[in-house]
DNA sequence: ACAGAAATTGAACGAGTGTTCAGTTTAAAC
DNA sequence: GTTTAAACTGAACACTCGTTCAATTTCTGT
């Protein structure tokens, strides 16, 4: 059982030179996208030879896969950790969690270039599709769980689930809009729109 | 001035072979992603030679992009044509829209397979900037003629370009989701969780 | 029927790709 | 201090990449 209130654990990183990789790689595909996304390049950032990458990871798509898991915990935790504060009130929860999502460092069309090459592998390289499953499943678990508690105060006019495909959807769709195109709208307006989507949820 | 009931025109395609190798991008991309952007794969799936992507395409990547353009405004068209039967009746144009976007064959995950691609060389390739821009545009800008519209019929409680990006957002964000991991929720979901968007929005 | 333009071919080029592995350095254990 | 294992190197290999261009075919207009 994920637990919804603690952060979720990274996986313990053994040896120097094996996070080293994995911080390149995020640098990387932040800067180049997938054209960054190449053994040469990656090694080159970390200081490191060519040769090291396959003796740490399988291949190169494990790299990427452990580059994608360190990433999207890293933040998911970051903003469980600021909404914990007011666990004991979901709706304020919600608040401080859209807060700390659209005013962090996820909102960087840098960052986006990176998840758009994470979701191109998912199909070509099973283990950065287990690490996609793990974090969405991570969010989504973590929205619920929200729902659910916020449902025990008031009424709500969609089932918990729901609600909360609806906000991850909405997040998503407002970050990916945002990065692709940053001058159509401002992160000030993110929170705004999905406030208005818990309102309605929510009675 | 865009047209907001008109269905926006795509660029004449002059001679036979450029035509069938826009069809085999979209192809190639849709069965294999990044990996299938490559002159070769493409050119063999339309039956032609490799010299003559350069031949009639600046370069590959102009040749993504007009692959983009011409997806884009295809799927555009179809719904707004679709919809078009209702346009004294904004709310209703509203449900026939949600409904053409997720029952086309725009929810399939080969679609986002090659729109990943697409918006992965956004900032590596101008063409494809200038198709996406193109295609973004005239998608929130008919969106948002729809929500002007009902505005004058009933009160919104966001102004109409909040309401338009907040339901491109819906939309997308849901595709994204269903696409990425299509045995989380069904495409009736995600219509009526925008139902609810918008009925939100309209009082 | 013929000339000129447009369309199409595919070998060649240089650069980049991921992975392997014999060889070297560094660290740990006793 | 010596031995054994772990960490690290980088040249080499077999591809694949996008683009070019001389040569060839096909189409157009007269």
């Amino acid at each position: 059982m994920a637990n919804n209130r603690n952060p979720v654990e990274l996986q313990p990183i053994y040896g120097k030179a094996k996070l080293k990789l994995i911080e390149a790689t995020l640098e990387s595909l932040m800067d180049e996208g997938m054209q960054g996304c190449s053994v040469r390049k990656i090694s080159d950032r970390a200081g490191v030879s060519v040769g090291l990458v396959n003796y740490h990871f399988e291949s190169i798509h494990h790299l990427v896969a452990a580059a994608y898991g360190h990433l999207a915990l890293t933040f998911l935790n970051r903003a469980i950790e600021t909404a914990a504060t007011y666990k004991e009130h979901p709706r304020k929860q919600l608040s401080v969690f859209l807060q700390e999502i659209f005013h962090s460092e996820v909102m960087q069309r840098r960052v986006l270039r990176a998840w758009l090459v994470f979701w191109g592998l998912i199909d070509s390289a099973p283990p950065i599709q287990a690490a996609h499953q793990a974090s969405n499943g991570a969010f989504t678990q973590y929205l619920q769980s929200i729902f659910d508690n916020l449902a025990q105060q008031t009424k709500l006019n969609l089932p918990p689930k729901m609600a909360a495909i609806g906000l991850t959807a909405m997040i998503d769709g407002l970050w990916l809009e945002w990065c692709l195109q940053t001058d159509a709208f401002e992160p000030a307006d993110c929170i705004q729109l999905c406030e208005t989507w818990v309102d309605a949820v929510h009675q």
